[in-house]
DNA sequence: GTGAAAGCGCTAACAG
DNA sequence: CTGTTAGCGCTTTCAC
């Protein structure tokens, strides 16, 4: 069996209306947008012909007048992780409440992805941009900025730059979840991260540890820490083999952070098949709160970056910025909270 | 501090590089198109003016003498989720590799706002749909069909009709995986669901559990199975929940098959805080093989819907449609395969 | 082989 | 209060 497509309908434009209504173009589109006073006996008339001929407004054709349709795009690195996809959630709803359209640009954690899809993109119809891609290449940001094109950055720190940011506090949550577990007695507190370089919120998650442990006066221990080029975001055996090899070289913390659940969970794999219980032994404590995270045995103790919230945030900012309102903050840091589950326990004695 | 948006910068046009080449503007689009022969040298000039100017077509103009956008809309219950977020992923990755770019629909599982989406889609600047929407909404998508705007409805039976499909056999897939539990020895086989009559998928799933213990000569036993309108999908404390009230009344299943992995996670706490081990004295399986069932403790055999696959075909034959290309199959059913991991043991003597 | 000009559907400036 | 008209940037006839 074939199928080959039929050519398109013609839709019926703002000059049927007008012809239907016995009226202009003008007071067709004045009564759509509310741009000019109409009398109601015309506006009825306008509004029937337009029920009458089912008509929409083509915004394409609108866009091409108002050099506006609506329409932002999010440059993000992936969107089938949990993380990334609950974020975006934020961004859809407000995007959808404000009456705008999403754009979604995947790039696939690979920066010259980023830089063509953002040209794409860049190709005249989005209103403004949410750069939310894990890179720090400010130069991509800094190219759509100078354009006076509206973007605001999520998630990465742009330092001193003007370009509106939204970020979480990588650093202070770190140090935060460090005093959590050194209130629970914790004095060998270990760590567990991967290598990637050019993703500050990795960075800045392990400087937050490192400053966590001088403030509460604990000595850095190399020997404590995981880092591991080779675990992956999408599967636990990885970490899992990691986390056993190291664990065989003795040096056991009474608590482990990671730098992300995902390695929590393959990190509790090991630890009990190494015949520890958790937290009776050890206690783990993950960074995210993504939703696995209520699905583990024990459930995750963890540090939740407020991802809708995030999406929402940064999703708003965008929006004011397009439409022109005054920014108060230009910078917005999203607050994080510990969620308390039952993979943190006070530390054994001695 | 205040932060206000300067105007939008003016790109170069078409006219900019006539001008800068000495050129007519159609001989530009002709270079541009390769919608005639150009000689090498007035080519030449064209190709140096662009570079010079960094001109890229305002795709909004093209789409207005067109018809086109190259631009396909998604219409998608939520893309926080796991499983939409990866079928998602594989679209995009198609659509971007065809030079298309995706929108997304979201409808918060809401017909409502389903059709408020599709309508405002339907104004004018799309080139197709994929309806992925979880319901069975026929209408709206014979709409969208009728208007004679390509649409592909991914994960729905619309039976007869002649809108081209891509779907998993979930009834085949469900008996199948009952004839897996029947070869490990399993007679007395367990099902868990939520109700939800609008969804197919679910509905389809059940019949599927129905089909395949008739097949193997299996008595149907209302009280092995559990259908809860409470249980959600975003956490497990619900299905953990449903999952201890049912085991109460007493009557155990040597295995349990569920509609979604999901609710194996809260099935597995439950069964493990009852003394049970898994798979010794129960066997569990899931369905979907979203990535956390691979985090699981044991890690969850599992009926394997591929995502990615799925987007990827949907969005293929979306585009094919477009380009008029020649269809042969209307109707796709993409394959399901078990994951066998550890969840599932042979059935204990007696 | 190239150019001139019409027109896609809409908004906005100008006229009345 | 309403109508006329220019023009957004592009593709596409039609002419040469």
């Amino acid at each position: 069996m074939t199928y080959s497509r039929k050519k398109k309908a013609v839709n019926v434009s703002i000059k049927d209306i007008a012809q239907e209504a016995d009226v202009a173009i003008s007071t067709v589109s004045n009564v759509i947008n509310k741009t000019r006073f109409v009398t109601s006996d015309t506006k009825e008339k306008v509004i029937n012909a337009i029920k009458k001929l089912d008509y929409r407004p083509n915004i394409i054709a609108r866009g091409l007048r108002t050099r506006s349709t609506r329409t932002v795009a999010v440059i993000v690195p992936d969107i089938s992780s949990s993380f990334f996809s609950q974020v975006i959630n934020g961004m859809e709803e407000i995007a959808r409440n404000r009456k705008y359209t999403l754009i979604l640009g995947c790039t696939s954690f690979d920066l010259g992805e980023e830089e063509r899809i953002t040209n794409i993109l860049l190709d005249s119809f989005i209103d403004g941009f949410i750069y939310f891609s894990g890179f720090d290449n400010y130069k991509l940001i800094k190219k759509i900025y100078d354009k006076n094109i509206p973007v605001v950055a999520l998630d990465k720190d742009l330092g001193e730059s003007d370009i509106p940011t939204v970020v979480t506090d990588n650093i202070a949550a770190s140090e935060c979840c460090v005093d959590y577990l050194y209130k629970f007695g914790h004095r060998k507190i270990g760590y567990i991260t991967f290598t990637y370089d050019k993703q500050t919120t990795v960075k800045k998650r392990y400087e937050g540890y490192l400053s966590g442990l001088k403030k509460n006066n604990l000595k850095f221990d190399p020997d404590l820490v995981l880092i591991s080029p080779e675990m992956r975001l999408h599967e636990t055996t990885s970490t899992y083999d990691a986390v056993r090899n190291f664990l065989k070289k003795g040096k056991i913390p009474t608590a482990f952070l990671t730098v992300a659940d995902v390695f929590a969970f393959g990190l509790l794999r090991a630890l009990k098949d190494e015949g520890f219980k958790i937290p009776r032994d050890v206690s783990v404590m993950g960074f995210d709160n993504i939703i696995f995270s209520q699905f583990t045995d024990p459930l995750l103790t963890t540090m939740k970056q407020p991802k809708k919230l995030m999406g929402t945030i940064a999703m708003n900012l965008l929006l004011d910025i397009i439409e022109g309102k005054e920014i108060k903050e230009k910078k917005i840091i999203i607050p994080t909270t510990i969620i308390e589950r039952e993979s943190v326990a006070f530390a054994k004695e001695g």
